[in-house]
DNA sequence: TAGTGATTTCAGAAATTTCTGAAATCACAG
DNA sequence: CTGTGATTTCAGAAATTTCTGAAATCACTA
């Protein structure tokens, strides 16, 4: 590996995360490289940084562009693709996010609704359907949810970040507003 | 492997989601074979279900059980351990989400810090630290929206998500109150 | 203390994943 | 068409991860 210390380190490093969320450790190296590169890098030079063969950064960087996580570039008078990632962090992860969903949670998703359409031959089986019952509607509200903020133009989804769990103290102010505006009286119950 | 049709399913399918997030596909089998079950089950138990060696049972609960995803029951007059998972979806959600930011999120942040606190050595390194900078900006904004709304009580944090981005709408609601509580005019450039 | 059955450990086997080099393919220039 | 250099493919090699069976340990009883 030829790198400059400091980039050593976090290659290494993010290396060592993506094999632990399932990604191979050389793809999330590449990406750790191509991330921190000030400019777009060839397939050679990535496998000179890297100390890896040719053969094994075609196939990452192949693997990579499946994932919409990189971007070509080329150079005058060069007929080598130069690959570089884009620089907006919340884009990055935003495609992260969708191409997990997309191979992962919605085949789930499926794979639930296939087995609770079908009828339980034993009472192991019908707990076993209430059990994915509530594991299927847990998804569901959750990929409901990033499906919603996901529309969120980066800066919105930043605020809405930021605000975190304050957002709900604006939620109870709201309720007792609209209970209100309904002509009710406010009920005491209804705490903040 | 010896489950009911639907069981394995499911059970199968989870082993494969699981590998794919990092996880043993095996211990991935038992936690799903656990979630479904009516009754904690044995070590045997399992062994027999998923048709895999006592030991590599032995093995993977341990690996559950320092994930904090299993609970442990007892019967009387048997000495043996029979296991569980909680059954409230969302606690498991928390559980999973608590213990892979421990493991990987944290030390990721400690990490870019470290990097972050050397001088750079080269105008390479330089701009490297510049780019991991923004990164360490969004993961320190995601895990803090992630402490904040983890401390909401399911219920809340249920409505939380379901409102998604509605939110938004709610907060430039407030901005314009807080702009009139001011003395100013509504901006009529502050569109919804 | 010895005996019993459950559980864990761990060295090596098996399976899976990753990586490589050689050959094939491709894209273009002359 | 032929030559050149870049890129991809893929069968087998290498590395890594997972799994197993035998032995060790543990917890408890008599």
């Amino acid at each position: 590996m030829n790198l400059a210390p400091l980039v050593q380190s976090f290659v290494l490093h993010f290396g060592e995360m993506g094999s632990r969320w399932g990604i191979n450790r050389t793809v999330s190296q590449i990406y750790a490289l191509l991330y921190v590169s000030p400019q777009p890098l060839c397939a050679e030079e990535i496998a000179d940084a890297l100390g890896i063969s040719r053969s094994n950064v075609s196939m990452s960087l192949r693997e990579l562009q499946t994932w919409n996580l990189v971007l070509l570039r080329h150079r005058p008078d060069d007929r080598r693709d130069f690959f570089t990632t884009p620089d907006d962090v919340w884009l990055i992860l935003r495609t992260l996010a969708e191409e997990r969903k997309k191979r992962e949670v919605d085949p789930t998703l499926s794979v639930l609704r296939e087995i609770l359409m079908q009828r339980p031959a034993s009472e192991a089986e019908r707990h076993a359907q209430e059990r994915m019952s509530e594991m299927h509607a847990l998804i569901e509200q959750l990929t409901h949810w990033y499906d919603d903020v996901k529309q969120l133009e980066t800066e919105r989804l930043a605020t809405l970040l930021s605000l975190g769990a304050k957002v709900t103290k604006l939620l109870e102010a709201k309720d007792r507003v609209i209970s209100l505006g309904r002509g009710r009286r406010p009920n005491p119950a209804n705490k903040s």
